[in-house]
DNA sequence: TATGAATGAGATTTCATTCAT
DNA sequence: AATGAATGAAATCTCATTCAT
């Protein structure tokens, strides 16, 4: 079904890693096309910029997030610890490319733009779960939501890069943690 | 009382609102050595190199929210929605401070080390605020604690840096939803 | 037959013109790079940093030594004078490289690693002319060897220089001088 | 008889130790002067620069190189040997320095006019062993003599700075051939 | 006399990016 | 479509040197 790999997708694939390894001020473009087998001004062939590669890697990573989500919801509907399970490990298994995004989103407008894109559909999501309409603009979202949603993210982020553990508090606990706050909040 | 400022002092405040406004890798030690009315070479008198300004710089940072927090403290004991606001107000101030922190965390161990005394620090309180008694290696914490801490600072970056605003979320509810979290810590 | 050169080659070929001229420490890469017709950047494409490329450029310089040596022993079979004036010649002509690895030798690893290499296999080279067997491992080597090779490349940087001259020393008597040496040690 | 050294002195003596521990190249004047427990400018009320305290330097000791070399020459008359110790040793202690000198006589013209200054006198005390008249003006030297002068130097910076070790060649072995080249000389 | 404090002028190196083929 | 080869424009850091006190 899916072909061979085309140029960009390589490219793409050996920058997610890359980034993920180096961070995104610690490699170059040269680099990253090198990584992909390519010589670094094809790298510019298929990206306007550093960043626009950036940003297509973080696409793919929200995509990937969104599938291995649908695919615990479907199984294992209503466990919020499945939930947890499969957040946290897609954040530790991206820790290096999760801090690059951190980096960029305050600096680069259309990193900032996708984010908060896909902030507002997990927002939308929420609202569903929850059994509310959601309004066609989907401008308007609750505070209770928005601090899940940060929550979740930034204790996974603890608990990918080793926060948590050199503070002395087991990511195996943090996950259970994480999971009673979502039942509050379904609650 | 206090004398008048060293040159280090500001080298330090000029860091502060160079990082603030520009980023970590949006300055180069040129201009912060210019912003505090002084030529390069003078930087590398006073810091080994920019990530020891960064980090001394951040070390205000920090000192200066805990005194904020203490003097709060001292006036309204037991009001969550001032702590919230203490801290909120202080990360809206230094927005772009904060998002250079998270860059350099990832990357370099100093700061990195910093950053986690800091908590340390931070999560020997809440111990204490709870009438728990603090081990003396303080190598122990409690998952609650470390989840509070880690939501409350990702809430008050995402009002601090439009996040929040972005995604249709009044920040003064977001607020008000810190404090509540607060609160059900306590309880 | 040889094909044009390479950028690789110019840049080593303008180095050795250069450190010639100024000496090592009297030039930066990035003159360097535009001697030979190029940006800075590009010295970095082909050299990882300043002291690689004066490596380069010495290696070049023994090679071109021994090749000048090999044709002159072809044509004149045991005369001392003859070799006298190949490396002399060679030595005035690059007098002001012979100083810069002067410099370099007591503080570069590589450098002071390859001089003792190209050194080790002078004395080889010696100890056959005198119809003794080199041991597989080279390891030991004559006093009375060294001492000549020593001599011999003093001498002639005195003469390079014009150390000798300004002493008021014939500098065509001292070669004379050193062709006699050889014949002593030859005896 | 001797006061307490001046602050030059301690400049000075501050200096020989760095420069022969560092090289030339490999410190700057502020340690210099840090190294003597003064501050930066205090160097330069003493000094016009840099290279004048290397010059400073290398007088004191090419004055403390003639003094051992007299001592030695009352006690141990005609001895080549004794000569031999007196020389290298001085030069085992000082290789740094010797090799910083190797670094500046090509470039500085001070330096390399009082190297010259002190090589003559070198020349005249060789001609005055061999019984010859020296020329009031000091202008002429044998060819014969330089020679020798520039094998002594050479070869005891070869034991200096470990290059014979390295090359297989004991340096007590090269003292001895060192003392026959002498007698070979003189007689 | 000595210094604390500072600096102008670079030297080395990096990197996102281009362009002729 | 891909690349080999190159680069302009910095960024980081160094160092000999100065000057008011």
């Amino acid at each position: 079904m899916a072909g061979s790999p085309t140029t960009r997708d390589r490219l793409i694939a050996a920058a997610a890693e890359t980034f993920n390894r180096d961070t995104y001020h610690g490699t170059d473009t040269n680099r990253l096309a090198r990584a992909a087998g390519f010589a670094p001004a094809t790298f510019y062939k298929h990206f306007p910029d550093k960043r626009a590669a950036f940003l297509a890697v973080y696409r793919e990573w929200v995509d990937a997030e969104w599938n291995a989500l649908e695919d615990t919801l479907k199984e294992a509907v209503g466990d919020p610890r499945a939930i947890v399970d499969v957040v946290v490990d897609h954040h530790v298994r991206w820790a290096g490319l999760r801090a690059s995004l951190r980096v960029l989103v305050p600096v680069d407008e259309q990193v900032r733009e996708f984010a908060r894109r896909q902030r507002r559909r997990q927002l939308d999501w929420l609202a569903r779960l929850r059994g509310r309409r959601v309004p066609v603009s989907g401008r308007h979202h609750e505070p209770r939501d928005l601090a899940l949603l940060l929550t979740f993210e930034r204790v996974a982020d603890a608990i990918a890069d080793g926060e948590a553990a050199a503070l002395g508090v087991n990511p195996d606990d943090l996950r259970t943690q994480l999971a009673t706050t979502v039942r509050q909040w379904f609650a």
